[in-house]
DNA sequence: CCTTGACTTAGAGTTGACTCCAGGTGATAA
DNA sequence: TTATCACCTGGAGTCAACTCTAAGTCAAGG
């Protein structure tokens, strides 16, 4: 699969894939004849996954870490494993901030809406 | 309440609220004899709103319209309506997205606990 | 054969959101 | 009275994460 389909597919632009590519966070894509680069299924999954993971806020500099203990093998599984799951408390952390913002808005939301209805009422007094 | 006593209050450095200011996050905040600021509640709860906002990841640009919509009286509770609800929609799809992320970091870390597992029983294995 | 268009590179530029700096003021403590 | 300290200002600097640019290669269509 060339470049421009996988951007297309994933919605992450061309140049986003290759400045992954060159920091790390996705292996070195095999190239065709004329250097194209031509993304195996095994790319494809890389990309996935870290696409999740930046949606979600996860830094760059965390998944470069944990990639490049992907590709030591087996004696790193441990020190992977820790770093799901501290990221998985940081990211759990900022869902409950998020819920109380959430919290907040459906509030001020409902505030308005009876300000709005308030004045309409206020209106059709002075109509009366 | 002096700029400290808020940035320490709200963990919210003094450059970042002085920041805040000038751009109009905040409103410009009363100064005492000699030039310095003394933030009244009516401030204070602006600055709660705008760390509740900013953890949540709303971007500054749409809280300095919202807030500019605030300090021209209530003809434009409507529009400030639309805004909060459209923030509001958006909040709700990153923490769905996140939710996912937060599933799959679930999973990963299962399947790396598994992993340990299993190679600890290797090893009972070999010193069998 | 020539042009078009998708791809390549290295490196520079942009964006959002702070964060820091230099130089200055005014109140307080030694 | 001199030093320390918290504050002030305008403007420059930083950081993460892209995003764009210039200059070049190659395959396919007219």
């Amino acid at each position: 699969m060339k470049i421009a389909e996988v951007s297309e597919r994933y919605a992450i632009s061309s140049d986003t894939l290759r400045y992954y590519e060159r920091i790390g966070l996705i292996p070195q894509v095999n190239r065709n004849g004329s250097g194209i680069r031509d993304y195996n299924e095994n790319d494809i999954r890389r990309v996935e996954f870290i696409k999740c993971m930046r949606r979600a806020g996860l830094p760059i500099e965390t998944l470069i870490e944990y990639i490049a203990l992907v590709q030591q093998g087996d004696q790193t599984i441990e020190t992977r494993k820790e770093i799901l799951i501290e990221q998985r408390a940081l990211l759990a952390a900022r869902m409950q901030e998020m819920q109380a913002t959430l919290d907040l808005l459906d509030y001020k939301i409902s505030v308005y809406e009876n300000a709005i209805v308030k004045k309409e009422k206020d209106i059709a007094q002075i109509a009366e």
